[in-house]
DNA sequence: GGCATAAGGTATGACGGAGAACCATTGCTT
DNA sequence: AAGCAATGGTTCTCCGTCATACCTTATGCC
C-alpha cells in the first residue's frame, strides 16, 4: 500500500515531464475516438496558453513597467491615482498598492501623499547598461519572435496609417517627428518610441496599437541594453521622416517599404549585438 | 452627518462618469507637476488595458470557444483531457469544470466516462446562421479592428512565412492546401482557417500565431453569420494558391501583396453585409 | 472474469484578491 | 485661519479559485 503510487489528482506532469510545451495532443489519436475530417496538422498551442501569465499582481507589475519603458509616463510625470489606475487594471488597489511597494523599493517611483500627490516616476535608476544585462533578458525574451512581430506590426500600421489617413492624424504624426529632432540624447529612445506609438494609434485599430505597445517595451528592454550611437540615430531620423512623408503622401506601399527597412536596421542592430 | 456624502474609496466613476475610457489623464497636467520633456500626446490607453478580462471563468471560456471556432478541434474530436486541459489554461479543474459545464449545456460538447473517455466536440449546434445575429455579433465586436488587424497579420505572416520557409515548412503548406480543395462545404471553413493559422505558424514568430489565432476566432464568429457563396469560395481558392505559390517562390513581396488582397476580399464582403 | 488504467464526478480546506470603509496628509480656495 | 477636496495609507470581510484527495465509470489486456 506504501509504495503504490497512485493515478493520482491534478499533478499529470510529475509523469509526463515536458509533454506540456512540446508535445501535446497525441492522445487525440487514440483508439475509439472518431476523428472526423482531416486531423488538422495545426496545434492548440497557440490556443491553450495560460489564462493568466501569472497571478494578479505579476501581471498588473508588468503592466505598470510597460507604462515606464515606453515613457508613456516621462521620468518626474506622474501615474494616475491609485483608484483610477487600480480600476483600469481590474485589480483591487490593495493589490495595485503591493506593485507600486515593489517599485518603490527599487526607487523607479516615489509616493507624495496629500493633494495634488500621487505616484511620480523617478529618474531612471533603472536600464542598466551593459552587454551582461542583455544577455540576462535574451535568456527570458524570444528575441526573433520580438523583432518579427514587431516589424509585422509597424509596417501594417504604417500601412494602414497611409491609407485612413485624417487631418489631425497628420498634425500628430508630424508632431511627434519633430519632437524627436529637438531631442536629447537621453530623451531620444522615448521620443522615438512616442512616434512609433502614435503611428500605430493612427493605424485605426486598438488591438494593432495594443501589442505594438508590448513589443516595443519589450523591445525598448533590449535596446536600453545597448549603446545609442549618434550614427544610428541620424540614420534613424532619416528614416523617420521618410516614413512619415510616404503616410502623408497616403503611399502605403511606400510606407511600408520604408517602415520595413527602418525596423530591420534596429533588428540587424540587435542581432549584431548578439552574436 | 447622515446626509453628508464623504468622499468616497473606491467608485471615483461614479463622480466621473466618462473619464475613463475617452478622457483619462488631464490630470497629468496639474499644477505642481513637473512635465519632464515634450509631454506626449499619446494615450495610456493602451497599456493600461484590464489585467485580466473578466474572471478566470470567463476567460478560459473564451479560449475554449476559440479553440471550437477555430477548428482547432473538430466536431466528434476531443477535447485534452479536463486535468491536462486545466494545467495548460493554469486554472483549476474546478473552475475548468464550470466552463466545461456551459459548454454542455449550450449542447457544443458532451463528457463521456471511462477509460478513452473525455470531452468531445458536438457537430455545431452553434454558428446560428442569421443577420439579426451578425447584428448582435457587432455590437460586441469591433468589426473594422479585426478586419484591420488581421489584414496586418495575415500580410506580415506571408511574408515572413516567404523569406524564412524550410523544407518542412513547405510540405505542410502545401498539405492544407490541398485540403483546402478537397473539402466539403460544411468543412470549408475549418480548413481555410487551417491553412491560414499553418501560414502564421510558420511565420516564426509565437506571438504573431497567437494574436492571429484571436482574431480568426473572432473573424470566424462574424462570417458564420452569413451565407458561404460557392463563388467567393473558388475565388478565395484561387488566392490561396497564389499565396502559397508566392511563399513557396520566396517571393516576399508577391506573397504579402496576395494576401493583402485576398483579405480585402473577405473584409469587402463582411462590410456589404454590414451595410 | 478480473484487474489495471484513464478518464469524468465530487467534496473540502486554505488562500489570494476584491470591495468597502475608514484614516492621514497635503495644498488650494475662500 | 478654516474648510474642502484629492490623494496615499490601512484594515476588515467575503467570495472565487486552487490544490488535493477521493469516488465512479468504462475500456483494454491478461
Amino acid at each position: 500500500m506504501a509504495t503504490r503510487r497512485r493515478a493520482d489528482d491534478t499533478r499529470p506532469a510529475a509523469t509526463q515531464p515536458a509533454a506540456r510545451v512540446g508535445g501535446g495532443l497525441e492522445a487525440l489519436g487514440a483508439p475509439g475516438v472518431r476523428e472526423a475530417a482531416g486531423g488538422g496538422p495545426a496545434r492548440l498551442d497557440a490556443v491553450l496558453r495560460p489564462v493568466r501569465a501569472g497571478n494578479g499582481f505579476e501581471e498588473a507589475l508588468e503592466q505598470i513597467l510597460q507604462l515606464l519603458r515606453l515613457g508613456l509616463v516621462p521620468p518626474g510625470g506622474r501615474l494616475p491615482a491609485e483608484r483610477e489606475l487600480a480600476q483600469q487594471l481590474r485589480i483591487s488597489r490593495v493589490t495595485l498598492r503591493e506593485v507600486l511597494k515593489v517599485l518603490q523599493d527599487q526607487h523607479m517611483v516615489e509616493s507624495r501623499r496629500g493633494r495634488y500627490g500621487g505616484t511620480f516616476v523617478l529618474p531612471r535608476a533603472f536600464a542598466p547598461d551593459g552587454s551582461d544585462e542583455l544577455a540576462r533578458r535574451v535568456a527570458v525574451v524570444d528575441v526573433e519572435d520580438t523583432l518579427r512581430f514587431r516589424e509585422v506590426l509597424e509596417a501594417g500600421a504604417a500601412g494602414l496609417c497611409a491609407e485612413g489617413l485624417t487631418g489631425e492624424g497628420g498634425g500628430r504624426l508630424r508632431a511627434a517627428l519633430s519632437a524627436t529632432r529637438g531631442a536629447r540624447l537621453e530623451d531620444y529612445r522615448r521620443q522615438d518610441t512616442l512616434l512609433h506609438l502614435t503611428l500605430a494609434e493612427l493605424s485605426g485599430s486598438r488591438s494593432l496599437a495594443a501589442q505594438y505597445a508590448g513589443v516595443r517595451a519589450t523591445l525598448n528592454e533590449l535596446l536600453d541594453c545597448i549603446p545609442l550611437l549618434v550614427r544610428n540615430l541620424e540614420h534613424s531620423q532619416h528614416q523617420h521622416a521618410a516614413v512619415v512623408e510616404a503616410v502623408l503622401d497616403r503611399d502605403a506601399d511606400a510606407a511600408r517599404e520604408m517602415m520595413r527597412e527602418h525596423c530591420g536596421g534596429t533588428a540587424a542592430l540587435l542581432r549584431g549585438f548578439l552574436s
